[in-house]
DNA sequence: ATGAAAGTTGAACCGGGTTTCAACTTTGTA
DNA sequence: TACAAAGTTGAAACCCGGTTCAACTTTCAT
């Protein structure tokens, strides 16, 4: 699945005790970082249980044992890497939604931004997908936060008289899940439409359904 | 995600070849039932890479070493219970579509009858999820056929002209994603609502999208 | 009844990947 | 400059689960 996003995040970023260590200079911080990044690749590419720490590190250009300077086990990796891919989708989207004059052409805007952000980091579905396994709690907060933030920007403009107003959480929900299927048809496995032509999929469905006039 | 379905399949059941050497007896159908079955709860519960075949002979109360005899890896045991639970979904859905009267009112009958699959059959999340790495033929071949089905239909009534008739595999895909995400939310993770007032929120999407009045 | 085919069993083999560790290098600070 | 803390290294220990296999039991057709 993985998803497109709204605002700002509570973050809570000190639970991390746990997770890693954090790196105390800037060649540690760098270092963590090529860690990260390597790990979206391996992956993205392989799958959590075929992707190997060797592998990771491989493409890190550091020795085997400095992985474990930064991150406990695989697991841990793989949850840091969750976050930071899921904070990641929130950057584009938040300004596409600001910059829309009214609710229909924000969600417009949000699948456009969202689309195009698939397009150059396939690796997303792949890797929020599988922390249903790996990582259950992730899962449900990226998924269950950014339904939040939809049906909070639902719920405003509802309150504005923009659109109806029932049941903001079940529309959020059912908008997500448009999203995110064709993110993955027309991100992933497809480019023939440009971003634009797959939101206005999403804003006419929103604007009348399949009702045969607008 | 995983995804609710339509009609019959073209099934092309003798590519098996490879994947399992077929029972020849009764003791043997019902030894290789089991273990699919069983394969079903250790998948559903631990996720592909935590689960390990002797849990799965365990479950299935039979020796470690049978499990050859039916299967040649992990890998084939999951490709068939993919493919085997892929069918499923379609069994109870494809009857509901039948019964009812129109285009709207069949895509609701399908949504709630998937939703009902769903609360019955939690691990399809997880295991078609999970196809995504270990098989993904099978996995995209969920998808695209259960989106092409509803395109069929969709088209079909456009042709008739009971929707609008453009761009029916645009809409099968968000159509399916709005199943498949309301399947997660209210079938898997909460049964706050009945199938039937899940099956609302895309009927009336569908019937007016977020204008206020029908 | 009886032999061949189908199915069952579980101990042991085996490989690969995670994790540990002790020696070593770099960085930052007093 | 010099010492401690931070970071690096990769060989090897360790673990664990997938897979094999040869002896054994059940089924089935004749």
């Amino acid at each position: 699945m993985a998803a497109q996003s709204g605002s700002a995040a509570p973050v809570a970023a000190e639970q991390e005790q746990d997770q890693a260590k954090a790196p105390r200079t800037d060649r540690g911080r760098k270092t963590r970082r090529a860690l990260l990044d390597a790990a979206r690749g391996e992956f993205g590419e392989h799958g959590f249980h075929a992707a190997s720490i060797s592998g990771i590190t491989r493409r890190a250009g550091v020795a085997l044992g400095s992985f474990y300077t930064y991150f406990p086990s695989k697991e841990a990796i793989f949850t840091a890497l969750v976050r930071d891919m899921s904070d990641q989708v929130r950057d584009p989207v938040a300004p596409a939604l600001r910059a829309a004059p009214g609710a229909l052409a924000a969600e417009r805007a949000g699948c456009a931004a969202f689309i195009e952000f698939v397009r150059t980091n396939k690796e997303i579905y792949r890797i929020i997908d599988e922390a249903e396994f790996v990582d259950a709690a992730s899962f449900r907060d990226h998924y269950a936060g950014t339904a939040d933030r939809i049906a909070q920007r639902l719920a405003a403009a509802g309150a504005r008289g923009e659109i109806r107003a029932d049941d903001a959480e079940g529309i959020a929900w059912a908008l997500m899940g448009m999203n995110v299927l064709l993110g993955l048809r027309f991100g992933v496995w497809g480019q023939e439409r440009g971003a634009g032509a797959v939101a206005d999929v999403v804003a006419r469905l929103l604007a009348q359904g399949l009702a045969r006039q607008g």
